[in-house]
DNA sequence: CCTGCACCTTCCCATCATGGGAAGGTCAAC
DNA sequence: GTTGACCTTCCCATGATGGGAAGGTGCAGG
C-alpha cells in the first residue's frame, strides 16, 4: 500500500505520515524496490490510533506516550487515565480561557449600538483598558 | 523612555514591541542619539490598546484593522462591531471544539477504572475508533 | 578615568503541526 | 512510448513568542 492510500485510509495526510516517521512517532515504513514506502495493516492500525488521538487534541509528545503505553502489555490503566485526565484539564482550561475572552468582548459588543455613529464602546474598552478577562489584576498605574 | 520601561508599562515584552514595529503594527519608534528606541505617552497608549486586544485573543492582523479603525475618526461603530462579533464567533467555536474533545475523552476516561489492571477503555477507544467528536453531533447552538 | 553591570542594538534560531512547492524518479494505463 | 498520477527528498512558510550571541550604551561607584 502506497503512502497516498495509507493517507486516505488513515485520514492523515501523506506529508504528516512522513513527518511522523521522521520524528519517530511511527517506525520507518518498509520500502519497495523503487524506494516507495509500503504500508500494511499494522501500520494502518497505528496511524488510526494516532489520528484519533490527534482528533482528541493530544500533542505529538503525548501521543508518543500513549503509543508506548498501547504497546506495553503490562501497563496499568491508571497510567493512561492520568494522561487522559491531565489532557482533559488542559482542554477545559483552554476552552474556559477562550470563553472568558468571548464573554469580555461580548460585554463590550453589547454596549455598542452598531448604528453607524463613530462612538464605539468596543474601541473605548480597548483604549482605556476596562480590565478584560484578566482575573482582577489591578491596573498598573504609575 | 527605553523599550524596557515601555515593556513594563504596557505589559508587552521588549521582544514583542520590536516585532510589532518590524511588521508595522506600531510605527518605528523614535531613536536617541545612541540608537536606543524612545517611547512617549502616545506610544504607550497604542501599546496598551494592542495588549488589551491581544488579551482578548485578537490576531495581529485583526489588531491591525482595529488600530486603523481606532485612528479613523469618521469610522462607523458598525465596522468595529462586525469585527468583534466575528471574533466572538471564532472564540466560541474554538472553545466548543475543545469542549467536544474534552467531553469525548471524558466519556472514555469515565469508562476506565484506573485500578491498575492492563485493561483500558481509553486505549481501546483510541485503537478502535469509537467515533470521537468528529461527526454525528450537529453544531448545537444555544 | 576605569570598571562593572544593566540595558540596548541587530541577527539568527526554535517552537508546533501542518502545508506548499520544486526537482526528479516510478508506475500504470493507453 | 507517452502521459499523467503518484512517489521521493529537500527547503520554506505559517503565528506569536522566546532564547541567546555579539557588540554598543548608560550610569553609578571606585
Amino acid at each position: 500500500m502506497n503512502i497516498g492510500q495509507a493517507a486516505q485510509a488513515s485520514g492523515i495526510s501523506a506529508k504528516m505520515i512522513r513527518y511522523y516517521e521522521s520524528i519517530g512517532l511511527v517506525p520507518p515504513a518498509g520500502r519497495r524496490g523503487s524506494g516507495y514506502r509500503d504500508y500494511g495493516p499494522a501500520d494502518l492500525h497505528r496511524l488510526g490510533f494516532i489520528r484519533r488521538a490527534r482528533d482528541l487534541g493530544f500533542s505529538v509528545e503525548r501521543i508518543r506516550l500513549l503509543l508506548e503505553l498501547w504497546s506495553d502489555q503490562g501497563r496499568s490503566n491508571a497510567e493512561v487515565k492520568v494522561i487522559a485526565l491531565t489532557h482533559i484539564n488542559e482542554l477545559e482550561g483552554r476552552a474556559q480561557q477562550l470563553q472568558e475572552m468571548a464573554g469580555a468582548l461580548r460585554t463590550l459588543a453589547n454596549a455598542c449600538d452598531g448604528d453607524g455613529r463613530p462612538d464605539c464602546p468596543i474601541i473605548q474598552g480597548l483604549e482605556a483598558g476596562e480590565a478584560p478577562a484578566c482575573h482582577g489584576a489591578p491596573p498598573a498605574r504609575q
